[in-house]
DNA sequence: ATTCCACCTGGAGCGTGCTCCAGGTCAACC
DNA sequence: GGTTGACCTGGAGCACGCTCCAGGTGGAAT
């Protein structure tokens, strides 16, 4: 089990974006002590690495909402999850592809500069 | 010279972005004709790429509008650009060294649920 | 000539994803 | 037992980058 303080620091992600991520449902209702503050499971902190995950290469709120909601209506989305998954790599080869010629252009304008020098 | 309708179709921007862009100064004040309407030159449309690349690369708009300014500014200040652009290339580096060790999490996750079916 | 349609300006509004705040409760260490 | 500090909730606010709107002018094709 984790403190609030802990599963920040594991995760990377400010204690205000777990409360967030768990009042919009991302996070299925978190444990509670006696007092009523959090204590994040094992699995809470492997959830949130996936949301990382999907969050840093570009993933929208909305549509990692979908994917929570198909991780817990069970194995029978997995071939949704797949679907879903596979769409957001296609979207992340993009991105990077798009980076990396955009870069180039870039080195271009540097070494033009470079030669006004 | 272009006319609006052309310089979207050119540089990708909304028309709506584009008066956004002159309005905070990322765009020097656009030619008109006698009617008021903007006519973009070859030059604007050139700068304009070079936006596009910029902002698809991730760079803030406070930056830009630097980057502007020293453009603006003269001559003297291709070192200050050759560092900017310098500093946002690291930044596009790692982005992309980013994305790729995610994508390679999302390849596995893929994997798995693969290996369930 | 008329009918469109592109375009203008200034300013308000919006979508996203947090982030901050007030006002309060516990807990834990000294 | 007192103080400090982590945490709680609900809700407001914010940063960013556009995007849309009202109300109006001008130009171009039929």
């Amino acid at each position: 089990m984790y403190t609030p303080a802990e599963a920040v620091e594991e995760t990377g992600f400010s204690l205000d974006t777990l409360r967030y991520y768990e009042k919009i449902g991302l996070l299925e209702r978190v444990d509670r002590n006696a007092a009523g503050q959090r204590r994040f499971s094992e699995e809470d902190i492997g959830w949130l690495g996936t949301l990382r995950c999907l969050r840093e290469t570009g993933m929208p709120i909305a549509t990692m909402l979908r994917f929570a909601e198909l991780v817990r209506a069970g194995d029978h989305t997995v071939p949704d999850r797949i679907k879903l998954l596979e769409e957001h790599d296609r979207q992340v080869q993009e991105q990077i592809a798009n980076l990396i010629e955009r870069q180039d252009y870039i080195h271009h304008k540097i070494s033009y500069y470079r030669s006004l020098l």
